[in-house]
DNA sequence: TATGAATGAGATTTCATTCAT
DNA sequence: AATGAATGAAATCTCATTCAT
């Protein structure tokens, strides 16, 4: 790609950015070589420092960027919910959507933490800290309530993350399924998994369980992202 | 100076193997330098290839081995269960337990399938199928039995293999919790999710719900896989 | 340290290129190392790689780029000459001149294609081709005319041909024989050898000589081992 | 190949000595590696070391042992012979079927003699000036009986020697023309050469012809190129 | 006579990075 | 804001050679 004319400093960083989330996410960081990105922007390599420090620099702030977005837009999507089921399913739903929008960022804040030094990891893995923290918030909130049974929240965290993160394994955009059916897809297993279980054939015997029971772990006030 | 006393052709490919794991777990693939590798077996660097034909073999050995010995292992395990229940506690106890011990081979395997070039990885890649394959498998079989409800077989897989295989991101042998209890957590997760889950409060009112139900979903009889 | 001042990346282009030539004749393409290369043009062996992809092809681009020079030149020389003892002539003195004139790049141009890959030989082999299809067309033209007895004019030319290249294998500037003086004892030994030894101006008296005289020329005394 | 069961050193020494003639021909000194030459043999390229002290020996043994066979076998061929005329017919024939029968100890012994050391070199060029001196004692005689005419007999051996080895660069075994056929083609330009496209027996009637005759060899209307 | 483990030097090549212009 | 020449370190890999066994 040549160099568009009239591109200022703010396009070119910019592009640096974005052609570096894509080299990484295609190359992986360690293989990704500058001279690559320079030519993705259209630069000489020795051009790059201009916007930023080094290698490693680049990488961190992509990641920190990134979690610091994941992070705030969590928080900002589970504002205003008490209910931990209901605070559960927007999680779910946010954190697959974002994954299933945000693959290559997604992918490497997950694969490259290992190749930031030692001070930027910790930074990274603060944040990490912290979003996995609003999901083990949910869960013991939700067993205080009665409402889950985990036993180990942190493990249940770890495990439930692991398992919504892994679409960025697999998913690709317009593939058989919709990103809701992907969605309820996840959703379900995580809800099954943290409520332990709901009678497979409640058809046969719905009456006999009190009312609020079963709505109440599908209740019809989904958030609307839950719902697609 | 000629060969070490002692020192011995079999035991130094060992010695690499070995090193190599613990060097690509470290650092990863591509950060890890044969300098590296061959000063912690004690070698010149040149030396080392006499026990491979480039970096990328070694990598590709290490993987495949690592598949190829995780694959018949389950198979192993799983072999004369018929229950689909029964064989997804088994098959989730297993994949735990071998993840726990051998943290290093499995991280490796997750991680640097994209530092294999194409023929090495179609080939680690069509062992991983094989061994999504099994879970697959028993989650069709546990739906079509009606045991299980899980409406996409396939993204059920990935999602329940990503969150077991995730326990490689934080185990610590020694930690707080012993295997057991984590092989008991996750599979609970995986098992409440697979089933839809359980009523919460089944004290409440075991006796409601029809005798076959429930055991069939929690079998006394667990095979001792399972139960640790 | 950055770039030394008046630096200047043709001129280095083309000190490497000098050099290239340099000790590929002195010590041989495999024998040369970029280091040596790098040291004689004052720069570091890494900094090479900005002027050319790899060693392959400096040696492939010395050698087409001379090979294209020297058919060009041989063309223009023997432009518009029409007599084929006239172009013989030239094309002698064409190419040893220009084989005393430019002893390395022709040495490296015969010694080398060894040492080019498949690709790039196949590329010098069609120049040299063409080189030697000019001396061959003159040959036949000749032999046409009745002014050259050559039996086998693709045997002519390669027997030729080298016995003119050979000059490179001995040529010292500054030594006794001057250039003229070479190019005609080289000369005389072609023109001899195509003519037959027969006077060059048969014209003048042919009838005088016997009908048989050719056959004479392999008189029947002749050794044994010149028989077979 | 693997090694042959019962073999004792002198077959191996042999062996390797082929072996060796066949790589250095096919890859050049340079690049044919002791490895290559052990599997070659059947054997680990450190046993090599017990038939020669270095990779450097054993060229110079191949190249020096084949000189030495040239030189006798040539001196063999011409003895007996006084005629210069046959003695130079013997020697065309000699080295162009020597040369055909052995190509590729002739092609290393031409073009790897710079791949030999200092002291190693002075040897084997100073055998080659023995066989060049059969060579040019041969055109000396010839010259001093008026039957040749050779202005600097030292440059016509090279060049004749060169013509003649030439056919080492192109002759296959089994092409389209006989050995004899070749021998008789490149004896002709030799003679023809030497002889100064005289007629051959000028013995008979060397008065006839006007004495001028020689100077019309070299005609005032040359091609300038030819000039110099 | 031969093995096979190992050395140590050196090869080509790539890379992040610097800096005068 | 960008170039482009250059560095210097390090990477993978090959090789001739050694030597205990």
């Amino acid at each position: 790609m040549a160099r568009t004319i009239g591109s200022n400093g703010a396009r070119t960083a910019e592009a640096i950015r974005q052609a570096g989330v894509k080299l990484i996410y295609k190359h992986g960081y360690e293989a990704m070589s500058l001279r690559q990105l320079a030519a993705e922007v259209g630069l000489q390599s020795g051009s790059l420092y201009k916007y930023f420090d080094n290698k490693q620099t680049l990488l961190f702030d992509i990641v920190r960027d990134h979690m610091e977005d994941l992070l705030g837009k969590a928080e900002a999507d589970l504002a205003g919910i008490e209910d931990p089921l209901a605070r559960l399913r927007v999680f779910c739903a946010f954190h697959l959507r974002y994954h299933m929008t945000r693959l290559a960022h997604v992918f490497i804040a997950n694969m490259e933490i290992r190749s930031l030094d030692e001070a930027h990891r910790a930074v990274v893995v603060g944040l990490r800290r912290r979003y996995e923290g609003l999901l083990e918030g949910i869960l013991r909130q939700g067993a205080a309530q009665g409402v889950f049974e985990v036993r180990e929240p942190k493990v249940a965290t770890y495990a439930i993350i692991s398992m919504l993160t892994g679409i960025c394994m697999w998913y690709l955009p317009g593939g058989r399924l919709s990103q809701d059916e992907i969605v309820d897809t996840y959703t379900a297993l995580v809800i099954g998994g943290v409520t332990g279980g709901a009678p497979l054939q409640p058809l046969a015997a719905p009456a006999e369980l009190p009312e609020r029971e079963k709505p109440a772990r599908r209740p019809a006030s989904l958030p609307k992202a839950a719902r697609t």
